[in-house]
RNA sequence: UGCCCGAUGGUGUAACGGUAGCACAACAGACUCUGAAUCUGUUUGUCAUGGUUCAAAUCCAUGUCGGGCAACCA
């Protein structure tokens, strides 16, 4: 950012990739890299398949698949599919479109997938049984999408046949039980550190049970299978928990085909091993996991080398709530109007906002990875997207709350093109012509009948530039009955315009404006922040909260040329924000405003 | 309560026993046909107390504060 060398206008074509940053993680990897631990440096980004990704998705997505980038490794997609009655195939399929935009020109050539219902390799590695999931990668995503070889995500639910197989061996070991405790009663037995009277079945018995419990033969909660560890140990994840449990229902993946599945900690570990994962990155709550997923790894007698877990904190984000219940509540109770609602801090609503992936990864690596819960401030994110914006977005002119302008000295009728440019920050970027005449809109608040101090727009008597155009001077103001200011007549300095005899007299103000005549009609909506404060879920009622102003929906007056705005590019509509045109538009334009330019002025008004 | 983890300006991070740096924010100025961007500058920090050491943000001890876990969720 410092750099001047990044100043130098890019090709488009070969976007200035962020800095490879370090932090404690990268520190291990590298470590392992150096003294060359792993073949191949295998990551995975594990989501449940029970709501959409959000901003700390991204920031786990950027770390996992970063890290594949920076270490010539690979990154599965695993849908960590455990618990059918909490998951839905909606949210599978949204998960891979988010993970594919965030990849995007940028690491989807490292990311894993599988041929489609491909199951695990079985095969002997010295004289032991193994299960091994091999990733496909390297290919693009229009690339798969072209290919006749049909590619798709992990899923836990796809080793559901193996974990099966590894419990029994625990079984067999005499490292795990049935046990027939009621949920209440387990509780207890594990918070006084109790041993379960059903702890020291008969390995035969064990067996008989846990295949009757595959076959459907108990009800839901009446049985569990259990890990034998320490029923008194000071970590209760060693307190021998749970394994397996009996769920009578279907899933989105294997049907009715399972009436047992495993829990998190039984498939997760498994799951990682299975695809030969290397580093497996979860977030710190799972810190007190890691034993427990060392305890089962270590206790079945593996064949290949086993994964291990790495910690690091989850995103808090001002102004914004991120936990998936508290989304889905926003969305179940249209307090938005849906996962990609603008002022979501889900993936797909951050994209519909307008914010490129680029400025999601740039945002990504910025704040760091750590094992400290901090909040980070949204000003971190805002500038990061506005970085990207002033880069790359076209500048247009157009006026979201008008007021005509008639330029009296301007013949009736005549219409002229004005060059206009693209974006200073990018002159390849080229220009566009606009067409100037009598009759103009200009912004309400550039013209102040009683101008504070310091105020270098339109006053009476005053003279500011139209941006590309001439110089007017406001000559006279028109008013309605009520007193209403309904039009402003001025003259213009008809050599001012560019190249013209006066184009070099200095004015203090430029503003935009656009010609009524040729104005195409654009729906903005107008987004603020969700929340009015930056904890929203503090004191418990994160409702409450709400920004009762964080949509306001107008109709502006836009120059010609948006008239083929597009969904990929983006928009500065100068001296205003940046926008982004919405799905919406089909019928009529709409544009989202992703984000205002920032407004020292406004600032400085409001102090005074 | 038990166990685990953490603490560097307002915020997020770097420094791996040897000059406390970066980004955001804030403030001031320059420039400006975007009160944007850009440029220049300024303000602000190692949780506390001991110890080890020539030297401690860093190692040790104690304390304080904060977070997480204690689901037949992940």
């Amino acid at each position: 950012m410092s750099n001047p060398i990044e100043k130098i206008p890019a090709d488009p074509a070969v976007p200035v990739a962020p800095p490879a940053p370090s932090d404690f993680i990268r520190d291990i990897v590298a470590a392992h890299v150096a003294e060359g631990r792993y073949p191949k440096i295998h990551t995975r980004f594990p989501p449940e398949p029970n709501g959409y990704l959000h901003i700390g998705h991204a920031k786990s997505i950027c770390l996992n698949f970063g890290i594949a980038r920076e270490f010539g490794g690979v990154c599965n997609l695993r849908m960590d599919d455990t618990n059918p009655t909490k998951e839905d195939i909606e949210y599978v399929e949204s998960i891979q479109a988010d993970v594919n935009w965030l990849l995007g020109g940028w690491a989807e050539d490292r990311l894993g997938l599988k041929h489609a219902g491909k199951a695990p390799e079985e095969k002997m590695v010295e004289g032991k049984k193994d299960f091994f999931q091999p990733p496909v990668f390297g290919t693009s995503e229009s690339e798969r999408q072209h290919s006749a070889i049909k590619l798709e995500p992990f899923y836990a639910s796809d080793y559901f046949d193996q974990i099966y197989e590894f419990a029994v061996a625990l079984i067999k070991n005499g490292k795990a039980f049935v046990c027939d405790l009621t949920p209440d009663q387990t509780d207890e037995f594990r918070r006084n550190g109790k041993p379960s009277p059903f702890r020291d079945r008969s390995v035969a018995e064990n067996l008989d049970l846990f295949t009757r419990m595959k076959a459907g033969e108990f009800p839901d909660g009446t049985r569990v299978l259990r890990a034998k560890i320490i029923v008194d140990a000071p970590n209760i994840w060693l307190r021998d928990p749970l394994l397996y449990r009996i769920k009578t229902a279907d899933h989105h993946q294997t049907g009715a085909k399972w009436r047992i599945y495993p829990m998190y900690d039984f498939a997760h570990c498994l799951s990682d091993y299975i695809e030969g994962i290397t580093h497996s990155i979860c977030t710190l709550e799972f810190e007190v996991h890691r034993p427990l997923y060392d305890w089962i790894l270590e206790s079945l007698d593996l064949a290949r080398p086993l994964p291990h877990q790495y910690e690091f904190a989850r995103l808090s984000l001002g102004y914004t709530v991120m936990s998936k219940r508290k989304l889905m509540q926003l969305v179940e109770e249209n307090l938005v109007t849906g996962w990609d609602d603008p002022r979501m801090p889900t993936i797909c609503g951050i994209r519909r906002r307008g914010v490129t992936a680029q400025a999601l990864r740039n945002f990504a690596y910025n704040i760091g990875i750590t094992k400290y819960n901090g909040i980070t401030d949204v000003s971190v994110l805002e500038h990061t997207i506005r970085e990207d914006l002033n880069k790359h977005a076209q500048r247009r002119l157009a006026v979201l709350r008008p007021i005509k302008v008639v330029i009296t000295n301007y013949p009736e009728g005549k219409v002229e093109e004005l060059n206009a440019i693209n974006n200073p920050e990018d002159p390849i970027s080229g220009g566009r012509k606009m067409p100037f005449a009598r009759e103009l809109f200009i912004e309400r608040d550039d013209f102040q009948e009683i101008p504070p101090p310091k105020f270098f727009r339109l006053k009476p008597g005053g003279e500011v530039r139209l941006k590309y155009a001439f110089i007017i001077k406001c000559e006279e103001i028109i008013k309605d009955a009520a007193g209403n200011i309904t039009e402003l007549r001025c003259t213009a300095d008809l050599d001012s315009k560019m190249g013209g005899a006066t184009s070099a007299r200095k004015v203090k103000g430029t503003i935009h404006w656009v010609s009524a005549a040729h104005a195409v009609d654009a729906e903005v909506r107008l987004y603020d922040r969700l929340f009015t404060v930056p904890e929203p879920d503090a004191d418990g009622d994160f409702k409450k909260h709400l920004n009762p102003h964080s949509l306001e929906v107008i109709t502006a007056k836009c120059e010609p040329s948006l008239k083929d705005a597009n969904f990929e590019e983006r928009y500065q509509f100068e001296r205003l924000a940046y926008f982004a045109l919405d799905k919406d538009s089909a019928s009529k334009l709409v544009f989202n405003r992703t984000i205002t330019l920032k407004d020292a002025w406004a600032k400085a008004a409001q102090k005074s």
